[in-house]
DNA sequence: CTCAGCATAGAACGATCTTTCTCTTTGATG
DNA sequence: CATCAAAGAGAAAGATCGTTCTATGCTGAG
């Protein structure tokens, strides 16, 4: 249903640039590669799978990829800007902390209910990366260094205790319901979620 | 430093049986490959690696597997017997359901901290494998359904209000902790998983 | 209009993947 | 001692991996 996408007119076919400077190609590339990492794992999915998805040929892909690493970088980098964006955007609904937290949790459970349904980019990708040096676990290890510290700061401005530890617990709940969404399924994952993230939060438990 | 072991003496070539009727060289095979698989990922690891480290040729690996498939299922399977070993061991140290409890978490903790440094084995190889159908992803679900029942019961038997929410935080927990203890050090989420665990359980938050 | 640059198509590289094969050697059992 | 199953060594199949290559066509900027 991905393989055989866009049959290409063969009209297009020049250095179309995009609005914002990038390639067409590569645009496309990047898109169609997160899909199927994401869908399918990294390993198994093959640079002629990749290409032939996104209506490229070898060539064009290693124009603008040094090597597939260097794509899969690429494709945690954009989920790591979209994660980015949804923390950004709470942060201008509300100025409240309370409201910011609330905003976030429930910010995070619909995203693991409508978009990560096949759990975190990042473990997965971790998963087949276990050299903690490679690009791709640094990239992994900076955006979590990122989200640990930005929920620090969420939590700080609650001010409850132990905003460290707090904000520990928070990590690890996204974690476990991008996971359990994955292998348990979101139903049975949700309530369970919610609650223990309210409670780490100094929330009331209610919802 | 694993797959140079064993040059293997040239004296013991024969299908030595092992104590309990299985086979020595299967023995070997599962063993390595377990450690291999867990250490790396299982598409990065190729039989070649398996048989050389090992000490196995290709042709005795295929009779006693039929396919790669299949030693990874074995694989999944060993874990699966030791995570259950761990539960029994547990419940045969004690009666007390509070004392119960608080054994279990803490045998999570030790087992995450000593053996499981590099995540969980399921949750990774689930990474590695999208089809829900697929033998691995039915070994996942079975080993995950399992644990789930078993703390259900464990919380039930602490006699606290809806036990299988309370249950569903101990799961979601332990991923995170697997995961957390991988990626971000196990120093950074031991604080974190212990306390909440503890309070998921409706333990006394102390240590 | 010309020309550099990007995209195209497609063949090809060597390496590695999983799986299968033949042939020999070993050890335990009758 | 003869027999047979298990394991040995090693070649080889066919597919796919990531990567590089040549040769051609289109486009927009000078």
């Amino acid at each position: 249903m991905l393989s055989d996408m866009a049959p290409r007119t063969t009209a297009s076919r020049a250095p179309r640039k995009t609005a914002d400077g990038g390639s067409e190609a590569r645009e496309r590339l990047l898109r169609t590669a997160s899909e199927l990492f994401y869908a399918e794992g990294i390993h198994v999915v093959g640079v002629d799978r990749i290409v032939a998805a996104a209506g490229v040929t070898r060539a064009t892909f290693y124009r603008h990829f040094p090597s597939k690493e260097d794509l899969v970088e690429a494709y945690l980098g954009v989920e790591d800007a979209n994660l980015r964006g949804m923390f950004d955007a709470a942060q201008v609904a509300t100025d409240d902390p309370v409201e910011l937290a609330g905003l976030l949790i429930d910010g995070i459970a619909e995203d693991v209910a409508r978009h990560h349904t096949r759990g975190c980019p990042f473990i997965n990708a971790a998963a087949e990366y276990p050299d903690a040096d490679s690009g791709v676990r640094r990239a992994v290890g900076k955006h979590r260094a990122w989200f640990r510290g930005s929920l620090e700061r969420v939590v700080s401005a609650l001010g409850s205790d132990d905003p460290v530890t707090r904000a520990g617990q928070l990590v690890l709940l996204r974690d476990a319901a991008l996971v359990g969404g994955y292998l348990d399924g979101w139903d049975n994952v949700r309530v369970a979620f919610v609650g223990a993230a309210r409670q780490a939060a100094g929330l009331d438990p209610a919802h």
